[in-house]
DNA sequence: CTGTTTTGTCGAATCGGTTCGAGTAACGTG
DNA sequence: CACGTTACTCGAACCGATTCGACAAAACAG
């Protein structure tokens, strides 16, 4: 079934077919409608390859994640759910594909390819060779998270700075003089993973602003790794009382080894950070935190990515978000 | 860039450029290579649009997940990873929809429009429009669970019924006499969801056998739901001494649960059941459980789809695993 | 040296849409 | 009634690939 026989059918040319499902020019009533009873009958519905190639445009956009083997982290999953869900409100498809590093197969084929109008990549690194390539092959993008060139392209992101630094002025607030952040893993901070990078620059500015004792490590993003991360923690610094955190990952396990030591959480024991709500809620006790805003995030990154695409020449655009501390159950004075 | 520029600047005809890239006709050595060498200056790539309209395939598989606002499961997530993952191997694009109904938009466009030569429908019911759609369409199609019908379309599944009784066969064997089954939400039974409902005839139809005191409750997909779930069961019934599920999520509810019961795992309580490896890692201690082989399953879908799509009208496949159980360490003989 | 293959290349048709320019019929106007 | 508009519709060109049949040149056989 395709639009000439359609046409056929309805006894008219192909092009006024067209013009019918358009609306992009005027046609009488009555043909109008006759068309549209056959495309009825038929289930007509245009071939979007055939489409795609006259329009110049494919009506999909790319999303690109962290390639496989790395696991997915609940937040990383949230925003891929996010991001399908709103796309699919602009009538918009989305084409996964998993490419880290610089000569992915997947994504070649998609920029290169012209499979898509766009592309929204995710877990973007300071300097990021995705990035460049897209900029090089014109294609519109928008980045949860910025390269180190902040200005240059769209982006949506959190200002992880900033709120890392909240925790830690939270918990000094408080009284705690000794904490600690636990970061994403080492490598993640190494290639210059916005987040983790800008985290600890946060953290090590305001514990430095308020004179704190602070210690920093990096922890890998596995439940088994928060445990024995924070064990490791409080047996060389026994004198910490609070925890900023950014990896949500490593919270469940994190929680278990408090428990374990005898530090009851929020009595002895203060823990905050950067995670997704419904992780937060989901420690023991809920945990007081910046509540990363999932779906606001995904639903920004497509309106911007959707702007772009419709102009491509306009400026840059970028949305950086400050979400307040959630008040929950994890934080207190220290003993 | 298209081939015709390819052509001009590589003084040869459209179609030679298109042999000598597809190799589907004999090209001189010498040709070949100077329009190899142009084709790398030019960094040229075939529009993926006019190309699937010339074709008639995409090369491009449909992979759809439940809609966006029920969240994914663990198991879910790492079946969309792997099958990503899989269909990169293939050379594959995946176009992700986020559909459980009947008209779901993106499904429909996904459909009629085209975009893709084959489809794989994860979270399958027993009876499930979706299914019916494709087969009216003619698009090959493979379903990760199957239909009631399971003779009928390709499929990978478990053999929940099976592995679910081999729990119960378990726990009886190391003495168990009442035991209780934790299954994924009501509504999930009511749908005619394939995991719960033959998982819940394994576990009656074992139970029976073996004349264990049974209990089966449902449990939101939830933390939550499994703290309060195990709470209320363990209050109705203390008898019970032994725990099977397939609901990975309510997996650290559960355990919490448990502790604050006071019932120590595995010393006083059991717990196993059918789920992903590595939330069986994550339980404390880590659960004795049949493995969710989701990468293998992943992989086994993809495989039968790509031999559908080469050979629609080859008669169907059916791929049903039985992973053994895992010792770990959450059971061991009632107190 | 002629006739037959084989080899390599080309032009044209095709896939299924969109869009532009032009043409026709009906209409309103002076 | 002639004329300029307006309202519809059509045919043809185009998007960028693939693929088929034809053809010329080269290679080979008799």
């Amino acid at each position: 079934m395709n639009i000439g026989e359609i046409a056929r059918r309805a006894g008219v040319s192909r092009s006024t077919v067209s013009y019918a499902l358009s609306g992009k020019r005027a046609v009488s009533e009555t043909t109008r409608r006759r068309i549209l009873q056959v495309v009825d009958e038929a289930g007509y519905r245009p071939n979007a390859s055939a489409r795609a190639l006259a329009e110049g445009r494919t009506r999909t956009i790319g999303l690109v994640i962290p390639p496989a083997g790395r696991r997915l982290t609940p937040v990383q999953l949230g925003l891929v759910a996010g991001i399908v869900a709103a796309a699919d409100r602009q009538e918009l498809d989305v084409l996964l594909s998993p490419s880290g590093g610089e000569h992915d197969r997947s994504f070649e084929r998609m920029v290169s390819g012209r499979r898509v109008d766009g592309v929204i990549l995710t877990e973007i690194r300071l300097r990021d060779a995705r990035a460049v390539r897209l900029r090089r092959s014109n294609i519109p993008f928008v980045s949860i998270g910025h390269t180190a060139d902040a200005d240059a392209g769209c982006w949506v992101d959190l200002d992880y700075e900033r709120l890392i630094a909240g925790c830690v002025h939270y918990l000094a607030d408080l009284g705690h003089r000794a904490i600690a952040l636990v970061n994403r893993p080492q490598e993640f901070l190494d290639s210059g993973y916005g987040p983790a990078c800008r985290g600890l620059a946060g953290f090590s500015a305001a514990t430095a602003a308020r004179s704190l004792d602070a210690t920093a490590v990096c922890c890998a993003d596995e439940t088994m790794a928060g445990e024995s991360c924070v064990g490791d923690l409080l047996a060389a610094r026994p004198e910490i009382t609070g925890i900023v955190t950014l990896n949500e990952v490593a919270l469940p396990g994190m929680e278990r080894a408090l428990r374990r030591l005898g530090q009851a959480v929020p009595e002895r024991f203060s823990v905050t950070g950067v995670v997704g709500r419904h992780w937060a809620e989901e420690f023991h006790p809920p945990l007081t935190a910046a509540d990363v805003p999932i779906s606001e995030m995904a639903d920004r990154a497509v309106e911007l990515l959707a702007e772009r695409i419709a102009a491509p020449a306009a400026p840059d655009r970028h949305v950086l978000l400050t979400p307040p501390i959630s008040l929950r159950a994890s934080t207190a004075p220290p003993p």
